[in-house]
DNA sequence: GTCTATACCCAGATAGAC
DNA sequence: GTCTATCTGGGTATAGAC
């Protein structure tokens, strides 16, 4: 499918080639889509709104996603991709190299550029908690699963010697996850909100050893 | 208007308390109002639904509070007198007495009661944070309150030696507000997620003086 | 495969009768 | 204070033109 992105010519010509134009439709439709529904909401969202924007009936849109939620699944599924890893900085790798604090302040550096992506998530995390939410299933496993990873760079790093052995890395990823989904909300309301330096203090609080020189250490309760 | 609130007779009888039936009307959309917007969130609940939890004709709804928006107005002004302070506790008086860590642990323990209101909250907070939202002013609005709050909680700690000298009550204010954000969504998302732990993680980590017996100190970087 | 046209029931808002 | 009727616009489903 991907393959095909990259040809533009119609299809009078060859056999070859039959989807280019849909994939480039369906590309934009999702473009279309996350804007509208970062701006509006799921729910505030409309379709025709997306129609619109492209100069496309309402049934096109439809044809290509067949329903509102499989639009938003798409949206959320190819998003979710950009989110956890670009061509330039994968989040995971950095977790290994670095160490989750500096992995995660090289991520909310990159956010500044990721605004409308990140409300997009916001707003959807908050409305799926809801259990009747039809996205609510994917935001449980979402968390399940970036809580797991999170956990997994916790233990290494302090396989490494990079953490503290008397935290708890299950604990520390939900929490971490917690603050950063915060941040991330003061910053979506108020563009002016240092988040660089809201979670840099977080670590510096909480996790000395993260970006400090070794041998600073806090004292145990 | 709330001097009414608790007479219920009938208007036949005298000219005093014509307004109680609408008090009480207005109460009773109120809430319905708020378990349907932290259901569906704002877009997505609907006002036929709320009248017909109401035994209510649209109409109804709509000539006590005029719009819909204006509803929403009342739903969240309501539940923001609740949420920063009931009868049996303020936030307030608990941060000048207990420290802001001891009273944010003892509000984090009473939400556990109050899950709708607090989903209505997420839900609309990250929805408001597009600029064209209805509710975006009064969210912002809310936040710098709440953090200007919060910051002068932090300023009387340290004045008692409760908390670091040199800690940024302004800053700690607004990691506070993030993390308490992110963790009730956390908490909404999955019932079983511990928010009291996560939050006793977060001040034992950052805030040792806060929670724990004066002379722990943590060793400045 | 892609698009237009149409009909269905939902929504919020308004006007006017009782 | 409550209702019915009506307007516009939303998502969905189907039929049919290129």
């Amino acid at each position: 499918m991907t393959i095909f992105t990259t040809m533009k010519e119609p299809r009078p010509n060859a056999g070859r080639g039959p989807y280019a134009k849909s994939a480039q439709r369906s590309s934009d439709i999702l473009d279309a889509a996350t804007t509208v529904f970062a701006t509006h909401g799921y729910s505030g969202g409309s379709l025709r709104d997306i129609a619109r924007q492209l100069d496309l009936s309402l049934t096109s849109v439809v044809h290509h996603f067949g329903t509102k939620y499989e639009l938003l699944q798409a949206v959320l599924e190819r998003g979710d991709r950009t989110t956890s890893g670009t061509d330039d900085f994968d989040f995971d790798v950095a977790c290994t190299t670095d160490g989750v604090a500096s992995a995660t302040l090289a991520r909310v550096r990159s956010s500044l550029e990721r605004r409308e992506l990140l409300r997009l998530f916001a707003i959807l995390s908050a409305e799926s908690s809801a259990p009747t939410h039809p996205a609510h299933d994917w935001f449980v496993d979402r968390y399940r699963r970036k809580s797991q990873e999170l956990t997994a760079a916790f233990a290494y790093d302090q396989s490494l010697g990079r953490l503290r052995i008397d935290r708890d890395p299950s604990v520390l990823s939900r929490l971490l996850i917690g603050t950063w989904d915060g941040i991330q909300l003061q910053w979506l309301i108020d563009p002016s909100y240092d988040m660089n330096q809201a979670m840099e203090t977080f670590f510096a609080l909480g996790l000395p050893e993260s970006v400090c020189a070794p041998g600073g250490a806090i004292a145990s309760e």
